[in-house]
DNA sequence: TAAATTTAGTTTCATGATGCAACTTGAAAG
DNA sequence: CTTTCAAGTTGCATCATGAAACTAAATTTA
C-alpha cells in the first residue's frame, strides 16, 4: 500500500484498516480460518493471482498477522495464523452477519457459524453495555481516551 | 470498484466487502457516525480527495448505506447514515478495538465507547455462545447453511 | 451592491496498484 | 530422465488513486 497511509491517524480504526483494508486480504484471512494453510489452496480457493497472493502473504506475515512455516513432511511452505491473526475473527463474523443481513442469498444463510463444543450457532455479533445488555447503534457513543487527552475534537 | 468483483463469490464476507472494501470508505462511515454530514467535514477530517469523497458518498448511498438530503436552512446537500449504514457499527467496533489491542497507542486507549444512558464504557466486541458464554476463536467453527446445501466444500 | 470566500462538486493528468500471462526453480512422480 | 506440480518472480497493459485546476452556486464581507 504506497497510496495514501492511514498511519499517522490517530485511529485504531485506521491502524486496523491500513493492515486488512486491502483487497482479497480478508478474503484470504477468511479461508485461513476456514483450514487453509498452502499458497496453492489460496490460489485456487480465491481465484487470486499469484503476486498478487504473493505479496498479499508477505505483508501479513510482516505485520504479525500470518506466520510462515516450512511444512514438516513436505518441503513447501505452510502459511498459518498467528494470536493476532485469530484476534480478527469478530471482525470476520461482523462482517459475514451484516452481508446475511443486507446482502441476503434467496436460500438463505450460507454460513453458519457453531460453537464447536455443542454444536449450537453463536449469537450475531452485538454491542453489549458493561451488565451485558445489547446495545443499538444510537444507544453507544465516542469520548476520548487517554491517548486523546488535551486534542480538540468533536464527538457524537 | 471495476477491478475483480467478489460479487459472484457466494459469500456473504465478500459481499459485505465488495461494499465497504475500498480505501475510505470505512473512515467516511466512522465520521458519519461522529456526526459529520457534510462534504466539506469528510473532506476536512479525512484529508481525502474531492474526486475519490465524492465516488465514495455516491456510492455509499447508491448501496443504501447512506442517505443524501437537501438541508433544511442551507440549500446544501447533507448525508445521514440509513438503518443499514448504522448495522455497520459492529464492525467498525470490531475493527477499533483490535488496533486499541495490537497496534495501541503508548498513552492508551484513543477512543472509548461508552453507553449512552449510563456512561459506562461498552464491552469489547465478542464471538458470544447461544447461553452468552465469550467463545475465543478457537472453539468456533463453521458449517454450510441452507443456501450452500450440496455445495461441497471443506470447512475447518 | 460588488467583491471575495466558501461549498460542493467535475475534469485532467501523472503515478501507483492490480491482474493476466509467461517465465523460473526446485522437488517429486512416472 | 522427462514430465508435472507447487510456489513463486517478472513484464506489461489496464484500472484506480490523488493532486491540482477549474466551475458554479450560495453566502459573507467590504
Amino acid at each position: 500500500m504506497k497510496y495514501k497511509t492511514f498511519e499517522h491517524m490517530n485511529c485504531s480504526l485506521a491502524q486496523t484498516l491500513n493492515i486488512v483494508g486491502e483487497r482479497w486480504t480478508l478474503l484470504i484471512l477468511r479461508d485461513a480460518f476456514f483450514g487453509a494453510r498452502r499458497f496453492s489452496q489460496f490460489e485456487r480457493n480465491l481465484g487470486i493471482a499469484k503476486n498478487i497472493l504473493s505479496a498479499r502473504l508477505n505483508m501479513l506475515v510482516h505485520e504479525g498477522i500470518m506466520e510462515r512455516r516450512e511444512s514438516t513432511e513436505d518441503a513447501r511452505a505452510e502459511y498459518v495464523l498467528t494470536e493476532q491473526g485469530w484476534d480478527l475473527q469478530p471482525l470476520l463474523l461482523s462482517m459475514t452477519h451484516w452481508g446475511d443481513k443486507h446482502r441476503p442469498h434467496p436460500k438463505g444463510q450460507r454460513l453458519v457459524f457453531v460453537d464447536r463444543e455443542s454444536g449450537r450457532p453463536i449469537q450475531p455479533m452485538t454491542v453489549r453495555s458493561e451488565d451485558g445488555r445489547s446495545l443499538n447503534p444510537h444507544e453507544v457513543r465516542a469520548t476520548a481516551g487517554p491517548a486523546l487527552e488535551g486534542v480538540f475534537k468533536r464527538l457524537g
